[in-house]
DNA sequence: CGGATTTGACCCGC
DNA sequence: GCGGGTCAAATCCG
């Protein structure tokens, strides 16, 4: 039949956007579990005075970013899609770009109004659902970032606020990740479930939690790159090809490759045995950054983006 | 005293 | 005009 002909396409698009939305609503639930579970071996680690606990946080930081990413590029898969027809840029997860004016704060502004109150600053600019990822969890404060909050609304129809958080480097590292937090309502007769909290993650941090500016670039001496080591080498954009790493894990940034080499006597397998084995033989030559993950758990590095060499990520 | 939170007002998208 | 996101002064708290 000719009707069946001409939907194939179109059907298969929506096939492709059913399994992609699948696959977001199941990313969405390993981002909350992996949140609760965090939220259990944390404070667990860190009551045992685990030194580890900080380097336990940045995995499951590295893994929760991954997940927000890949999340992140899913729905922008499916923007595309949506938007085949009337070609509209998804640069709109952009935001800032309805700034309309910049107000210097404190003195009060002169506006040529004579009776203006201050000038506000810009207000609301409602969000992106395609900036955004949601989650559900009973401990909605406790997910490796600084917030800090900024309002509480009472929103239509439910019976808890909703509480607006932005992140507490928003001002020295520009970082523009937003979040909202709210109970849920509890169904009647369940008191002993734990309160539920959904939890809206809006944009990417940029910032590095508890990072200083001193910890970004440090080469230290667990780390070695080629015969020389040392900040040179650190900073250098040749192609290492004998990076030595004695510390015993390795964390990294996503999304871009680094090419380095690591020798067969580094100690990486301490505690991550075969697996460790196996990876660093995997990645003998070629690093791929994006898919590597955290080996150990002691000290934790960086392979530099780019071919630069060593970071060493914190003081851990 | 300084940073975090609270809270009413403001503002903007729908 | 309403709903809700953000601002910023007031307040709290360590």
């Amino acid at each position: 039949m000719k009707h069946i002909k001409k939907s194939s396409s179109s059907s298969r698009l929506v096939c492709d956007d059913n399994r992609s939305a699948a696959a977001l609503k199941e990313m969405a639930r390993e981002q909350s579990l992996v949140t609760q579970l965090r939220a259990v071996v944390l404070p667990a680690i860190q009551l045992a005075g685990g030194e580890r606990a900080e380097v336990v946080a940045q995995m499951f930081e590295s893994i929760l970013d991954c997940s927000a990413k890949a999340i992140a590029a899913l729905k922008l898969l499916r923007l595309d899609h949506s938007q085949v027809d009337d070609a509209v840029l998804p640069t709109a997860m952009v935001d800032d770009k309805t700034r309309v004016r910049k107000i210097v704060t404190g003195d009060g502004e002169k506006d040529g109004d004579d009776n203006a109150k201050p000038l506000r600053r810009q207000r609301k600019r409602r969000r992106l659902a395609d900036d955004s990822v949601a989650l559900e969890t009973p401990v909605p404060h406790y997910d490796g970032h600084q917030w800090r909050k900024y309002g509480q609304k009472i929103i239509n129809h439910t019976k808890h606020p909703r509480s607006y958080y932005k992140c507490t480097y928003k001002q020295e590292q520009d970082c523009r990740a937003t979040k909202t937090v709210q109970q849920q309502q509890q169904d009647a007769g369940v008191d002993d479930d734990p309160a539920m909290y959904t939890v809206v993650y809006y944009g990417q941090h940029t910032c590095k939690p508890g990072q200083t500016d001193a910890a970004v670039v440090e080469t230290a001496s667990t780390g070695r790159c080629g015969e020389g080591g040392g900040e040179e080498l650190a900073r250098s954009n040749s192609q290492c090809s004998n990076i030595s790493v004695t510390c015993s894990s390795i964390i990294v940034d996503h999304h871009q490759t680094a090419t380095a080499s690591l020798e067969s006597s580094c100690n990486l397998l301490d505690m991550a045995g075969d697996l460790a084995t196996a990876e660093v033989n995997q990645y003998d030559q070629l690093f791929d950054v994006a898919s590597f993950s955290p080996l150990d758990l002691g000290t934790a590095w960086a392979i530099d983006v780019s071919g630069h060499g060593l970071q060493k990520f914190g003081g851990w």
